[in-house]
DNA sequence: GTCTATACAGCGATAGAC
DNA sequence: GTCTATCGCTGTATAGAC
């Protein structure tokens, strides 16, 4: 007999893998089932449905997405603001680059949120603090003097939105110069609102 | 009996219907035909399987999508650039809250592109085309002198990334004011390499 | 040529045995 | 905690009605 929560893992680590793949509706109970070597009906002893493994998925990607975007401010100064900006972009092209599963597995939830409101709901403080990760940058940037008060809720609204966007695109294969284009967006965003030179 | 093409007509009609409202997976193939009034075997004979019936009602929006992209260069001229790129992304943030239906079914084709090469290459020269609608514009507007050349392939690139991605969020139901943050990544990108004022 | 009737394997899900 | 057996439904396929 198994260890059950060796078995909820296993779970939850095949789902993973087998969805990001190949999709919600492609991927079997019996599949992941084989896969672990267990039998289907055993899944419904963790889980009451199909959509509720889903769910339950969801909740883990969720805490790790967030532990993700955080940034710290303090590092901040009058001459480093469009470096830590730069940065922000590298890293997340880098991550996107090296975490393909992890992000095709993401854009399946934005879709079931289009239908669903559970998944509607968290996504929409997902990009909240997302939205929020740049205004705090931005406004940071404006305490400390490093740019002018010029427009910062939309520029940083912008910014994630170009961010948000490199990130589908690696993912479509689209071979593009995304760091070029990410300090593009910065420097024009910062263009004429920066702080002597 | 009924008439070949006005059945045909009606399935791939039905078929953009609910598959843009349940999505692929979740829309049966009797309940398309229930809804026209047939049988679901009638279906086979227009379409060898349900695959070659997303694969049609592809081509068809295909077709659709090359003709709203289309933009009139011969407009343009010193004066009005900036104009001229504030309408493009106004009449695509209009037409798009207008036709929810349509981006919520080519985003399943465009999560389908990541598992299916058919539909990659097809969606790979769409967003070509996307790109050079955005290059063609900013090189026309230096040939007429109205901005100087710089950068301008980022520049297009980073405008076709902001316009992409405000209709993927109207999608989500995100309330930004979308007009503003199009004439703020015009005005960025544009911002000190626009001729004379 | 246009479609219906019928059959089938595989799916999500449940009941009940061990 | 995990299994076998079974249910209703789906996409798919084909035989044949008209």
């Amino acid at each position: 007999m198994r260890n059950k929560e060796e078995t909820y893992k296993q779970i939850i680590e095949t789902a993973f893998s087998m969805f990001s793949e190949k999709g919600f509706d492609q991927t079997s109970l019996s599949s992941i089932a084989a896969e672990i070597g267990i039998s289907k009906p055993a899944i419904y002893y963790y889980f009451k449905s199909k959509d509720e493994l889903i769910k339950s998925l969801f909740d883990t990607i969720v805490q790790e997405i967030q532990s993700i975007t955080y940034i710290d401010l303090k590092e901040m100064n009058t001459t480093n603001v469009k470096q830590t900006l730069y940065h922000v972009g590298e890293n997340a092209i880098n991550h996107q680059k090296k975490n393909l599963a992890f992000n095709q597995l993401f854009n399946q939830y934005i879709m079931l949120a289009t239908r669903d409101s559970y998944y509607a709901e968290k996504l929409a403080d997902i990009q909240q603090e997302f939205f929020n990760t740049f205004h705090d940058m931005l406004t940071n940037a404006v305490e400390i003097k490093a740019i002018k008060d010029e427009n910062i809720l939309i520029k940083s609204q912008l910014l994630a939105l170009v961010f948000d966007n490199i990130t589908n695109f690696i993912l479509t294969n689209m071979n593009l110069d995304y760091e070029r284009i990410w300090r593009e967006a910065v420097d024009s965003v910062l263009r004429g609102i920066e702080n002597h030179e």
